[in-house]
RNA sequence: AGGGGUGUCGCCAAGCGGUAAGGCAUCAGACUUUGACUCUGACAUCCGUAGGUUCAAAUCCUGCCACCCCUGCCA
């Protein structure tokens, strides 16, 4: 039998498994509800699930749960789909827990017969007034020793709508005086009338998570049922039905600590009002931390992958830092995105010895960490702009790029040397002249000589100007008052770009492609606005400069 | 008459009785036509805490402390 080295508990739990026969095929599913979109801390989940499947050849179902039609809606089964394939995830079945309510209805029926379920007449502030507390039993209904027969009926009523809203449910007779509150006779059925997603009007009492749940886990022949800590309390629950419903293969529950990222809203119910009241352009505003958010924000699918993959599984509650989720982006970035050069605050640069009109072409590669990168071509003329804090009349100690008399180098072209700096009537330089040292271009015989800095520069005809949106994530401490939110949005619009790299995009096909900014950031090109090429922020570099 | 969990470096996280892995972050240095990347080095005598068992404990036992979850006809 093949040999497996497990990453974490879980993986722990299923190569036991294997090796003790326990189990020879393993099976996992992720069970989102349909009510919402995916977000980072899906990931983790998806992680987990389709790792395993991959791992030890299993399976794996998209199984959508779907028991509470009044807050779930086919756009988040489409949205979620579509995630999930971003994710670069294969599921092999795509169920959803009301292609079972047939079969659970047959079950609960069964517990009915069993004894081991009862139909109960109080409204649910009765069932909450008689639950006890978490010190204190709860009291037995007085439905809770109705016949068979009679519970049968009543079930069947539920279901052919003789009942209000509300006005019975089905119960598990299990303990009332359990300190576990989830088995203190639960409610396992409930009466609803409302338009289901998948099954329309076909039914008015829909089961609840805690009946659904293991029943859909165990039809499909799930080995290992993985859901987060909060579920820790359900498992006896989880472990009653499936033995009461009489299941010979019964899954088994393993609950995992979810993934918090400080300073990030992992809330599906502030996400929601953060779209529904506008603050957001929608699910996939490039700022939201929904998987659909960082697609558009330009994280690559792998780097969450990756992030998930680092932050491991274990059962401490814990927030990560978002830190670690940039390094896995720039980590993807780094060998993936091709380089351009942009000035965000220019100064002019006046290069004397490159004559008027005249123009000089130098050919670059587009990343210089991949060895199957193309070229481009930049072209120098005799007016350039550079970044304003790459000259400086007061170098700081260790500043290596130009000063007064210096070297400096322009990334892909040649060597200047300062002459002269034109100054403002507050002895601020507006422009600076240099002249070009000969022969000073790569495989020139002056290419060597040492200078302290290379930067990056743009021509001023051949510069294309762009926007630059710099998107910060949305902070959780913005949230706490809902109402009064600060997006921490900012909009640059500068100077921009290396002509050759810009014309390309406003081609369709070349939107969405990342690409890092010389001594920047890493950005993606993201729309046309105002005729203006648009580009997000995905990730800064590491400056240890500008610290 | 409460129950269920968790506590190992700033943030994650290995460890499963034999004397504290790794990653992120941070700091220092080298390299560099990106102050990026890469590379090198530093970074827990200590594992919530107090005792106990043992030749030996983060790992076993006992008490205590802290934090999280549970009283939806949500999932």
């Amino acid at each position: 039998m093949e040999k497996y080295e497990s990453n974490n508990f879980i993986e722990e739990i299923v190569v036991n498994d294997l090796e003790s026969g326990k189990h020879t095929d393993i099976y996992t599913r992720f069970p989102p509800e349909p009510n919402g979109y995916l977000h980072i801390g899906h990931s983790k989940s998806l992680s987990i699930n389709f790792g395993i499947k991959e791992k030890f050849n299993g399976k794996c179902n998209l199984r959508f749960d779907d028991t509470n039609p009044t807050k779930e809606d086919v756009e988040y089964v489409d949205s979620i789909k579509e995630d999930i394939r971003w994710l670069g995830y294969e599921w092999d079945e795509e169920l959803y827990a009301s292609d079972y309510f047939g079969k659970m209805y047959e079950y609960a029926v069964k517990l009915i017969k069993d004894g081991k379920a009862y139909v109960c007449d109080y409204s649910a502030e009765q069932i909450r007034d008689t639950r006890g507390t978490l010190k204190e039993p709860g009291q037995e209904s007085p439905y809770r020793n109705r016949t068979i027969e009679e519970n049968l009926a009543l079930f069947e009523g539920m279901k052919n709508g003789e009942f209000a809203d509300g006005s019975k449910v089905l119960r598990a007779k299990i303990d009332m005086a359990s300190p576990n509150m989830n088995m203190r006779d639960p409610v396992i059925y409930r009466v609803l009338r409302a338009h289901h997603h998948r099954t329309g009007d076909q039914w008015c009492i829909y089961p609840m998570y805690d009946f659904a749940h293991p029943i859909s886990d165990a039809i499909e022949g799930i080995t290992h049922s993985i859901c987060t800590l909060e579920f820790e309390d359900h498992r006896p629950l989880y472990d009653w039905v499936t033995e009461a419903c009489g299941f010979e293969k019964r899954p088994r529950q393993i609950e995992f600590a979810r993934l918090n990222i400080k300073n990030t809203i992992m809330s599906k119910r502030y996400l929601k009002k953060l779209v529904d009241t506008g603050f957001v352009s929608g699910w996939n505003d490039p700022r939201m931390p929904t998987l659909c958010g960082m697609r558009e924000r330009g994280y690559p699918a792998e780097a969450v992958k990756e992030f998930c993959s680092r932050v491991g599984v274990a059962k401490a509650n814990s927030e990560v830092d978002p830190a670690l989720l940039e390094f896995c982006v720039r980590e993807n970035l780094n060998a993936s995105a091709d380089r351009a050069m942009v000035v965000e605050n220019p100064l002019l640069m006046i290069i004397d010895n490159i004559p008027e009109g005249e123009t000089i072409e130098f050919s670059v590669v587009d990343n210089p960490n991949s060895e199957s990168s193309g070229t481009h071509n930049v072209i120098l003329e005799r007016e350039v702009y550079i970044e304003k804090t790459d000259f400086t009349l007061n170098p700081p100690p260790k500043y290596n790029r130009l000063v007064e008399g210096g070297l400096l180098r322009l990334r892909g072209a040649y060597i200047v040397r300062h002459v002269a700096t034109e100054k403002d009537a507050n002895g601020e330089p507006i422009a600076i002249h240099c002249e070009y040292i000969e022969d000073s271009a790569q495989g020139g015989v002056n290419a060597k000589i040492k200078v302290k800095g290379t930067v990056q520069w743009v021509g001023k005809n051949h510069a294309v100007e762009c926007k630059l949106y710099k998107y910060d994530s949305l902070l959780k401490d913005v949230v706490d008052d809902v109402t009064d939110f600060n997006l921490r949005l900012n909009e640059d619009s500068l100077q921009v770009v290396d002509g050759a790299k810009a014309e390309p995009f406003v081609n369709a096909g070349e939107f969405g492609k990342a690409y890092q900014f010389m001594r920047s950031a890493y950005y993606k090109k993201a729309k046309v606005e105002d005729g203006k090429m648009v580009f997000y922020r995905i990730v800064s570099l590491k400056d240890s400069f500008n610290k």
